[in-house]
DNA sequence: AGCACGCCGACT
DNA sequence: GTCGGCGTGCTC
């Protein structure tokens, strides 16, 4: 007998071993195993057998043996080799990274047994039920026919409501439930209300900044099903649910769940959506403003819509301001004048950049250089600290220092452009001397979560009068004082090249606008600064109408071939000789058109991204559209039997959510 | 990812 | 003379 072992290692492929006569018989896919693996030994998963007649051991040298199972049963529900190869199907993750994902620190160790079935069920939640036309909805959302539900509206329209009540439903019936939310920051507000209907040892957090200890309880706790409901972030779709009965998406249009940066690449909403399968799991994907993907499929009916009632409510007034002429004010007198007159009147408002730090970019006023990241190429910004101004990478967060003199030319002024929350907070201090002024960002939230909890509780009493923030800051919260939301460089960042482009916008703009919806100020104004004011998403502003804006984006993406309509896969091939990277693109090419043709795909590129001229490296990259997940898949592998010679390194992006 | 091997520079 | 930098290559 043969096994396919997949171990946790970068390599999109299993390796062969013999099934050793001590455990023939109870060798089978899903458990895991130690076995020898190149110089060590490594823990790995039992993927396939076969027979060794079937068996294809050509090109290889030695066939070691595996005599050692590290469990007696399959420890996760899932078929986790079935969810494994097809995440290097769907996003080119390697197999054994993606095993290794539902294990975690875990995957070399025996597990404990498991405990047997406790009575505790019912005793886990406590509180009142909901009435009236939400309980109605719960009910709704409770009924089968399909895979999964979208709740649309804003959580000020009682969502959060919603999900309490469906989580006590569904841990009263025995089952577990996850709810995932895209970032830190909402974690504290949804485990105060979930604390208070669920019992403490039936309730567990689960994040990247757990301790060893605190990760170890958790895991074990989901693993035993002493834990009923986990508040968590993106890998939480990987815990080892027995019976995961609920999964809530919060905000399940936020980018954030796609894993892009770290290997292996998933999307949590779609994962949750394959592991459902497993577990009979009722799949609620909640937002005001529902991905394309989702709107998509409820259109098509494979997906529920279910629209939370909305409240009753004046409408907020929009404004546009155009940039276009305004080189380097971050503050239009449009916004800096309702600014003043809400701080005057004892109200509050909201400030969202782009993004944090100082300023977007810092090239030399005389020759124009800009330095970018030593590890991600990009442009970087700048950032103010005790230590002076820095260059920080908006990437990865790297630091490095400001050079006294340009290194292109040797002038000595950087001048600032773009404007991030930390040149706003300055900005604004200056210009409303004093108003309150304070700042919520990012690098605040990585400090110490605590003290962006802190910044965000002084807000609400009115200890602050004007908050600087990112687009986090007005997700999910109201603010009952609230005069006016600034939105500033409401296009930062965003490229050409981003079809999700208009996505983000009205994102941002819908979330702005609903943080003022629950305000009882007078004339409660979003001002909107854009040097692209032509685009065609402000066509919508007015109303923030999402079901208007999504039938045009989705028309839009219909008509030129991009997702939901197709599936992409973003290729970058880069090296040191130019001649080396254009006759290895030509061969990725060359393998790519014969199927192209017949399988309907469309080749873009190459996209050459603001390459630095200087720079010593150079990129291509192109963009394939497939018209299906079988063509997608077919054209990974095809990528994947390519070998780029020494020196020329090949980066494979399956559905890609970002474009450099 | 690990881990070994291998080939140059700077230390006891 | 050896310690150690990290480029390259391999893992059934």
């Amino acid at each position: 007998m043969i096994a396919e072992i997949a171990f946790p290692v970068p390599l999109r492929r299993t390796f062969s071993y013999r099934v050793g006569d001590g455990i023939l018989a109870c060798a089978r896919p899903g458990l895991r195993v130690v076995a020898p693996f190149g110089p060590r030994n490594a823990a790995g998963m039992i993927m396939r057998l076969h027979d060794d007649s079937v068996a294809d051991l050509s090109g290889i040298k030695e066939i070691k043996t595996i005599d050692a199972l590290l469990d007696a049963e399959p420890p996760i529900k899932d078929d986790v080799p079935e969810i494994a190869f097809w995440m290097q199907d769907r996003w080119n993750a390697p197999v054994g990274m993606a095993v290794e994902s539902f294990f975690g620190p875990f995957m070399g160790s025996p597990l404990p047994p498991a405990l047997p079935p406790g009575g505790e069920g019912p005793t886990a939640v406590s509180g009142e039920g909901l009435s009236g036309p939400l309980a109605e909805l719960c009910s709704r959302l409770s009924g089968g026919g399909a895979a999964a539900h979208v709740l649309f509206g804003p959580p000020q329209d009682g969502r959060y409501e919603v999900y309490s009540e469906l989580i006590r439903k569904a841990v009263t019936g025995g089952g577990q439930v996850l709810c995932l939310v895209p970032d830190l920051n909402l974690i504290p507000p949804l485990e105060e209300r979930l604390r208070k209907i669920i019992k403490p040892e039936s309730f567990a957090v689960w994040h990247s900044r757990l301790s060893p200890a605190q990760r170890r309880a958790a895991w074990h706790g989901v693993k035993n099903g002493t834990t009923r409901v986990v508040l968590g972030a993106r890998s939480a779709a990987f815990l080892p649910f027995g019976r995961l009965d609920l999964a809530l998406i919060d905000e399940e249009q936020d980018d954030i769940y796609k894993a892009e940066e770290q290997e292996p690449n998933f999307h949590a909403r779609e994962l949750l959506l394959k592991r459902a399968s497993y577990h009979g799991t009722r799949v609620v994907l909640a937002s005001a403003a529902p991905s394309m993907e989702a709107y998509a499929r409820a259109g098509s009916g494979r997906f529920s819509w279910n629209a939370l009632p909305a409240a009753a409510r004046e409408r907020t007034k929009v404004s546009i301001v155009d940039m276009t002429s305004r080189g380097w004010e971050p503050v239009s007198s449009r916004l800096g004048e309702k600014l003043a007159g809400v701080v005057a009147g004892k109200k509050q408002a909201l400030v969202l950049a782009g993004r944090k730090g100082y300023a977007s970019l810092a090239p030399c006023a005389n020759c124009g250089w800009i330095k970018r990241c030593g590890r991600c190429r990009v442009p970087m910004g700048t950032l103010k600290d005790p230590e002076g101004t820095r260059f920080v990478c908006r990437r990865c967060g790297r630091k490095e220092p400001m050079p006294e003199i340009c290194p292109a030319c040797s002038g000595k002024v950087f001048r600032e452009s773009g404007a991030g929350t930390q040149r706003i907070e300055a900005y604004l201090k200056k210009l409303l001397p004093g108003a309150r002024v304070a700042r919520c960002d990012g690098d605040v939230v990585r400090r110490s979560v605590k003290d962006a909890r802190l910044v965000y509780e002084s807000f609400r009493r009115g200890e602050i009068d004007v908050l600087v923030g990112t687009r986090l800051l007005a997700r999910g919260h109201d603010f009952p004082n609230l005069g006016a939301v600034g939105v500033v460089d409401s296009d930062a960042g965003l490229s050409a090249a981003d079809f999700r482009a208009s996505e983000k916008i009205f994102q941002t703009l819908l979330e702005a606008g609903a943080a003022l919806s629950g305000t009882l100020a007078p004339d409660p104004e979003l001002i909107v600064q854009t040097r692209q004011p032509g685009h065609y998403v402000f066509s919508v502003l007015p109303g923030l109408d999402y079901m208007k804006f999504a039938a045009n984006e989705l028309e839009a993406r219909k008509n030129f071939f991009y997702p939901p309509f197709s599936e992409l896969i973003s290729v970058a091939i880069s090296s040191g000789e130019a001649a080396a990277v254009s006759s290895f693109s030509e061969e990725m090419l060359r393998s790519l058109d014969c199927a192209s043709g017949e399988a309907g795909a469309e080749i873009l590129g190459p996209i050459v991204l603001g390459e630095p001229k200087r720079s010593r490296t150079v990129k291509e990259s192109y963009l394939v559209k497939l018209p299906g997940e079988k063509e997608l898949a077919e054209c990974l592998a095809r990528l994947r039997r390519l070998k780029p010679p020494k020196k020329v390194r090949m980066k494979v992006t399956a559905d890609p959510y970002s474009f450099r």
